[in-house]
DNA sequence: AAAACGGGGCA
DNA sequence: TGCCCAGTTTT
């Protein structure tokens, strides 16, 4: 048997019943694609049934504002992906009458979609022989393969793509990518894998080697920047409060949060009140007091935001206030939705 | 070519 | 704690 008949077969008996397995409409896939990227079935599961009951059809999504996407985005993370999925969301309803594009560089042209997902949505819509080169196929074929260039350097990049589409099966390209995904996700896991129950256990290279723990290989760790967020929760005798959408081009772009004082390192009373006068558009207020004694830190892939709450109250009115009771309609990031939760007011 | 971009799960 | 997850875009 060939690497990918043993794929196929291994697929068939092991394979999840996932919702978009039982579908070929492109806008369900689609979807589902946007969602898996960086994300685990298991988080992103619940966030696609949400989706789809939403946005039947791509055109409902169309219509939709930005905030209500991004408010069903919330806690997925990688908000890019919700801005670009309204974005082609829009392009498809009204340029294309509705029809995702059918060809592997037509669907690479939309926004958020890069070669993973065009060939994922090619192969698995449209039956082309597209390989997937995802994180789970750059693990087995490193491994089956035994290839130590890296998987993030250009060079292996242009490698493993190369190589999956030497191995792949064109005539059951839809099951065999998601196969080898399936195979890498289950059987040939990152961290201990079962190489004695493994169909492809006699011809691994890097299993006759020794080798499986040590790959795929992978460069650049990347270095994480500490930053000191002191949030301003502000609020009137009626439970206005204020939130701000982040705008420009860091984190969280276009989510909302309470108005933000950014710091050197973690601050008292004295400094944030110094602070707070030179952010002359706020109300004064009467009040603040620190509502977390420990700093939360929120952790980032590349950042840790070490965060002060501040509960500020004023006795004047709030012009344009939120009122408390509206505010779960905003998007905001997790830090900001779990303070939400755990304020009692 | 490298950095930016979230949040959660697991050993 | 560090690594990884159905990666893409920007710098």
């Amino acid at each position: 048997m060939t690497f990918s008949q043993k794929i196929l077969t291994w697929y068939h008996i092991n394979k999840r019943d996932l919702p978009w397995r039982k579908t070929r409409d492109p806008y369900k896939i689609w979807l589902s694609e946007i969602m898996l990227q960086q994300t685990r079935v298991a988080q992103g599961m619940p966030y696609y049934h949400r989706f789809v009951e939403a946005f039947p059809k791509v055109g409902d999504l169309a219509n939709a504002s930005e905030e209500q996407v991004l408010k069903l985005w919330q806690g997925l993370g990688y908000y890019s992906r919700a801005r670009n999925l309204h974005a082609t969301a829009k392009m498809v309803a009204n340029d294309y009458q509705g029809e995702f594009p059918n060809t592997y560089k037509g669907l690479k042209s939309l926004k958020g979609v890069g070669d993973y997902t065009a060939s994922a949505i090619a192969s698995f819509c449209f039956d082309l022989p597209e390989p997937v080169v995802d994180g789970n196929v750059y693990r087995v074929l490193s491994r089956y393969f035994d290839v130590d260039l890296p998987i993030n350097s250009t060079e292996g990049i242009k490698y493993f793509k190369e190589l999956a589409r030497e191995v792949m099966d064109s005539e059951n390209i839809r099951d065999y990518n998601q196969g080898i995904m399936e195979f890498g996700a289950i059987q040939c896991a990152p961290k201990n894998p079962d190489c004695e129950s493994c169909p492809l256990n006699e011809s691994c290279l890097a299993l006759q080697q020794n080798k499986v723990a040590q790959l795929p290989v992978k460069l650049n760790k990347t270095k994480i920047r500490n930053r000191y967020f002191n949030y301003i929760v502000l609020l009137d005798d009626d439970q206005n409060t204020i939130l701000e959408q982040r705008k420009g081009k860091g984190i969280w772009q276009n989510l909302y949060q309470f108005p933000l004082i950014e710091s050197e390192k973690t601050i008292q009373l004295n400094d944030l009140e110094e602070a707070l006068i030179e952010k002359s558009e706020l109300p004064k207020t009467e009040s603040l007091s620190l509502y977390n004694k420990e700093p939360i830190v929120h952790k980032l892939s590349h950042q840790h935001l070490h965060t002060q709450f501040w509960v500020a109250k004023t006795s004047q009115q709030i012009e344009n206030g939120i009122p408390w009771g509206k505010i779960d309609t905003f998007p905001v990031p997790v830090l900001v939705a779990d303070f939400i939760k755990t304020l009692k007011i």
